[in-house]
DNA sequence: CCAATATGTTGACTTAAGTCCACAATAAAT
DNA sequence: ATTTATTGTGGACTTAAGTCAACATATTGG
């Protein structure tokens, strides 16, 4: 990437194990097909090196890569209701009335955070 | 990323799709929590730049990135079962009796895809 | 056991992801 | 309508993600 962010040069550890753990399941879900990790590395049209850092849960490793891995053992499903506004009933909630197309700061001092 | 590779420079439409309805939900997400993209910058540690291209669904931003924006948003619990291994079924059914530690090849020529 | 192969590791190289700046366009609040 | 703030866009720069090669280390199959 270039100039790293913070978020890829050091992740909160919840986002660190989320990561994790997603790796390891692409490992798990790999094996069971018993394929290579060439095999899924042709398969996305990537190379050996960068599959093995998607199973480790490469924080820096391209969205792309990642997805490209679940869609290369039939799991690309499993990414479509990602922040799902359907199902983001906090979101819901804070959404009084309409949703605005920016979100303005002059409103209040909602500062939290 | 450096030598780009064809998963991040031209994913399959399916990949794409997914990262596009991703970086929507994530605005969406947003937007309800009156947060501006500099406030979701902020949080995670990046630049306004990069939550924008999150949002567009670019795919060559880091996994980390997508998933600190989830985190910057309370929604990073959706991303826990991804590829999990008890949701996969399909695996479930192809692993017979126990799994590898490696794929091997040599097994049969079961060459699919 | 032994041979074959899958995976791990290191290092060098290339290039685009991420940053920043400046300005334009758009939406919101008064 | 006017002001103010958010978001979009383009370009230049920096640096690490991705690639490849070569070798080491498992793990599997026979």
């Amino acid at each position: 990437m270039g100039n790293r962010s913070r978020i890829t040069e050091s992740p909160p550890a919840a986002v660190e194990n989320a990561l994790r753990q997603f790796g390891r399941n692409l490992r798990t879900a790999r094996l069971r097909r018993r394929l290579r990790i060439q095999d899924v590395a042709d398969r996305i049209g990537a190379s050996r090196f960068t599959v093995a850092n998607l199973e480790k849960g490469k924080p820096g490793a391209s969205a792309a890569a990642y997805f490209g891995a679940l869609w290369a053992l039939g799991l690309l499903n499993q990414a479509d209701n990602l922040a799902d506004p359907d199902r983001d009933e906090e979101g819901k909630v804070l959404e009084n009335a309409r949703s605005p197309r920016r979100a303005s700061r002059r409103r209040r001092l909602d500062n939290d955070f």
